[in-house]
DNA sequence: CTAAATCCTTATCGAATTAATAAGGTTTCT
DNA sequence: AGAAACCTTATTAATTCGATAAGGATTTAG
């Protein structure tokens, strides 16, 4: 039961974005470095992020990607669905288009499942981008560099 | 961000053996039958059970295993622990052994994953076998069959 | 107008994990 | 003694994951 390197990278590389945002669009090339991710890899991400409108893209030389909203008008939860999915510990309480099961209507097991979805649901969508920044500025202040992972 | 089909299936056995426990052992092959899974499968699942203290076994004929505690004090969070391992969303927040990380102290990201991971902990850990058995029982006056998945 | 910087897309590949089966062994009851 | 059941390990096919590669499209700067 874990979250793949797409949504915990894409956290990061937002994160990160959302830091470094004062003037201008900012490059993979300059999240890579700062994250030590690569840059090939974050491209990729960056394909769902802009769809789902969490980020927007502005091509050519000096360009690079901005955040499409305010920090405080985005979740992690917007950011985990846009690169894991829709939340769904089993496939049958998938967020989006459960998968069919016969006897889904009296499946006591499923249940189970369904909490375990909210209270992740809840959990992530209640912690918003300016959240992380804020924690991000305590932390600095601590003397710790940085977020990873 | 899924659990596999031990924690799913294993939860499906135990709590079929809550509900068909009354006198004497219950074998694999009747599990495995009420529920359609392999019999192949379920072996494997009761090693891990059986070593968390949730079954015990019985061998020979007329064998087969009981639950080792009531099902008031069995959580569903212990048999999915059992199943699946510590709850750990990443790597680096796993309630056993945490993965190692150069700068966990001030790591943001880290914070959402381990809230994550408390969630699920907090869901898991709230549920008995019980209640799983109370609720079944309502749903079969409501005239559905079972629990599946 | 050209070169460089950057985003964009698709294909590929090895490694790890998962789900399941198979096969044979051990224990205990009748 | 033989059957019923648990027990353990090995194997395998399929899938997913993480990452790299390669080449294309767009825009700016000079």
């Amino acid at each position: 039961m874990k979250f793949s390197t797409k949504g915990r990278y894409g956290l990061r590389a937002i994160l990160d974005m959302a830091i470094y945002q004062n003037s201008g669009p900012i490059t993979l090339n300059s999240i890579a470095e700062r994250q030590g991710l690569s840059e090939g890899y974050l491209e990729q991400l960056m394909a769902p992020l802009k769809k789902s409108g969490i980020v927007k893209s502005i091509r050519g030389a000096q360009g690079g990607y901005i955040l499409a909203k305010q920090p405080k008008d985005i979740t992690t939860g917007e950011i985990i669905r846009a690169l894991e999915g829709p939340i769904a510990p089993v496939g049958c309480v998938s967020e989006d288009y459960p998968e069919e099961c016969e006897r889904a209507e009296g499946c006591v097991t499923r249940m189970v499942w369904a909490k375990v979805r909210d209270s992740i649901a809840v959990t992530l969508d209640s912690l918003t981008l300016q959240d992380l920044v804020e924690e991000s500025k305590k932390q600095t202040e601590k003397g710790h560099y940085m977020y990873y992972i």
